[in-house]
DNA sequence: CTAAAACCTGACGCCAGCGTCAGAGGCAAG
DNA sequence: CTTGCCTCTGACGCTGGCGTCAGGTTTTAG
């Protein structure tokens, strides 16, 4: 291996991303669009990521998932990326995060009331 | 109190049970429209509702936030009324059950994730 | 060399749970 | 009576995370 080849990253372009994250090519090209993701380009023009945006898009997915927009995600990217953030960023993510506990505590009443519903349409059959 | 007094049912205007409930007016109409509500009308056309509709409503709001759609609540609405059941709706209680329980999960780690970046960014200020 | 597969840029479509505006009627109080 | 709030029926708008089609270029496999 040589220092160049050390040097080089590994660029792989848009399909072996979403491939390997479990999402669409055009969900990676809308996390472009919103400011997710960067991405350089081949002379021809297609994107070239580096190999650990993979790891990104999973994370992306998963505060999808815990509800946050594309937007909060992107206000959050620059903690994320630097591990340094300033007080209104430490607030907001405080408050992200008192959020999903509170849709956490809903989800489980919920499962509940569910549960109860289950309890009785079993007993009575 | 008369006989019919007892038997007469107070019936309420779509504001009140909107107010009481904490949705919109919209909302409650809305809901209707999806057949989750049927309303008597007032001879001059108003809708008219039950006073326990408050709770039904309250009842929607938290399936609403289970992530449950108003076609999925119209379907469970029988189980909840008769609590009687056939096979098929008790396996679509469940089926609703196990999604809400794995999106508990999700959001879990969502939470976990973003309190690693809180803890992250507290050591690092 | 050629055909298939992958990629590109727009741009419109979709769903669900409402918000919101328009225009008109009902209803208790002063 | 009229003022002011409540209600009615449409009907269009919005948001967000993509799906999907159109029409063209590029890369890759054989």
């Amino acid at each position: 291996m040589t220092v160049t080849e050390a040097a080089a990253e590994r660029l792989v372009r848009i399909g072996e991303v979403a491939r390997d994250a479990g999402v669409s090519v055009r969900a990676v090209r809308y996390y472009e669009q919103q400011g997710l993701l960067i991405a350089e380009r081949s002379p021809s023009g297609q994107r070239l990521y580096r190999q650990d945006t993979v790891t990104l898009v999973r994370f992306f997915q998963q505060m999808f998932a815990a509800g946050l927009t594309s937007r909060r995600i992107a206000e959050l990217l620059p903690c994320w990326d630097t591990g340094h953030t300033d007080a209104e960023q430490r607030a907001m993510l405080r408050a992200e995060r008192d959020r999903i506990q509170a849709k956490v505590d809903d989800l489980q009443a919920a499962l509940d009331r569910l549960d109860e519903v289950i309890a009785i349409t079993d007993t009575h059959p």
